[in-house]
DNA sequence: ATTATCTATAGATCTATAGATAATGC
DNA sequence: ATTATCTATAGATCTATAGATAATGC
């Protein structure tokens, strides 16, 4: 029973749906939900404001345009997943094979994805996000495929290696990663979804049944590892 | 130098875009190519007709609502692919190996996404697709998607079938297909992409290198007496 | 004074319907 | 007569701006 501390400002006509989150943070809340649920185009600025409580034109204290809500969301969803992939590349090789890598870093991204309180990643997916407007993230995106296509082409067999460029690979293991957005559309992923994705990631590149168990005993000390330095989410 | 023969009804303000094709068929090749580019939503029904070269209403005479359109295209570009999967999965066992079916299966599917005029597989990631509405669409996406997880689960080492139920293994096939979706967004597919992913098939499967070459050579067999039965698209 | 909201609204859409019209077909 | 278009428009949006207002902070 504690009482909001009002803030300041003109009261809202209704009471705020998430008290103690910044009205921005409620936004973009909203915004991403709808977003996901119906698509960009057909989530009116209306919608958004009746979610966060407040009147359409209020939002525009806060966002610019609608695009701008878009913008933001992206940046914030990419961010994390490229900086745990990098801080994990690097560690290979010294520290860590790069099978073990590309399996810690498959665990995490499908781990990330799971657990985002609406499916953002599907965000990823619509035309409005081809817009030069969003190249920024876009860009973050490509140099998320490029390095699973460095720890794939790493990781890979040669016979797997000799037939497909880097790049490539990339584009697969990321779309594989990715299997968890539409797995999200139809049901919940499970733990079991995880190991799945994540030695799929390894079969792909060619590794037999040894080096793929071998591997995620490793992928499990290093992430034990990063969860120590990390906070857990 | 052909005189294009006037059809019955009151002659459109300007040519036809594409003489010849009916006009139906205009107007969905018109919205399909739209709706890919830039969403469902953020397409008037004016674009549409823009493109086809009529006036906005005049849509109405051959389509009741602009979601109407979308459901007919919707149908249309799952339909072959499943036509063509059902088919090739019913000469497995006593016709050809499972992994032979898996190879074939994946080749003609990334064919057909690659070769459709705009990239309409994008369709089936869109939010307005998720209506009830077009449930028929969805259903027969899931009839594809299980077929992907038999031939899979037919085709695995047991140490993968042990670990991936056939449900979640469908999931995993037909979204490492679907990458080519992906791919034509940014570059145009080549040859080699079609086997790089019919063998991450089958690799996914667990099979090793052995197994996918000789796989490889069956599945062409195969797809070359069914492009004998079939027209070539 | 500053902040975060509100009300009101301009101006630009957008979908779908009603009814007219210009062809061909019989 | 039938067909396939056209023009015109109702009614419902939608985004973004202008300016008022109700709080807190100093």
């Amino acid at each position: 029973m504690t009482t909001t501390r009002p803030r300041q400002g003109r009261p809202r006509h209704s009471q705020p749906s998430e008290p103690g989150t910044s009205a921005r943070a409620q936004i973009l809340d909203a915004a991403g939900e709808l977003f996901v649920e119906r698509g960009i185009a057909a989530t009116s600025t209306r919608m958004i404001a009746e979610r966060v409580g407040v009147r359409q034109a209020s939002l525009y204290y806060h966002f610019a345009t609608k695009d701008d809500i878009l913008a933001e969301l992206l940046d914030t969803s990419v961010r994390p997943s490229l900086e745990m992939v990098e801080q994990i590349q690097a560690l290979v090789p010294a520290r860590t094979s790069a099978a073990a890598a590309l399996y810690a870093v498959a665990v995490m991204d499908v781990r990330t994805l799971s657990s985002t309180p609406y499916n953002i990643g599907t965000l990823y997916l619509l035309p409005e996000v081809r817009a030069e407007q969003f190249d920024a993230f876009r860009a973050e995106r490509g140099r998320l495929q490029d390095s699973y296509g460095t720890l794939g082409a790493l990781a890979a067999t040669a016979d797997v290696a000799r037939g497909m460029p880097a790049e490539r690979l990339g584009e697969l293991l990321i779309q594989l990663v990715e299997v968890v957005i539409q797995i999200r559309r139809s049901r919940e992923p499970e733990a079991a979804d995880t190991d799945a994705i994540a030695s799929s990631c390894l079969r792909l590149c060619g590794l037999g049944e040894p080096v793929v168990t071998a591997a995620r005993d490793e992928a499990r000390i290093l992430l034990g590892r990063l969860a120590g330095t990390a906070p857990h989410v």
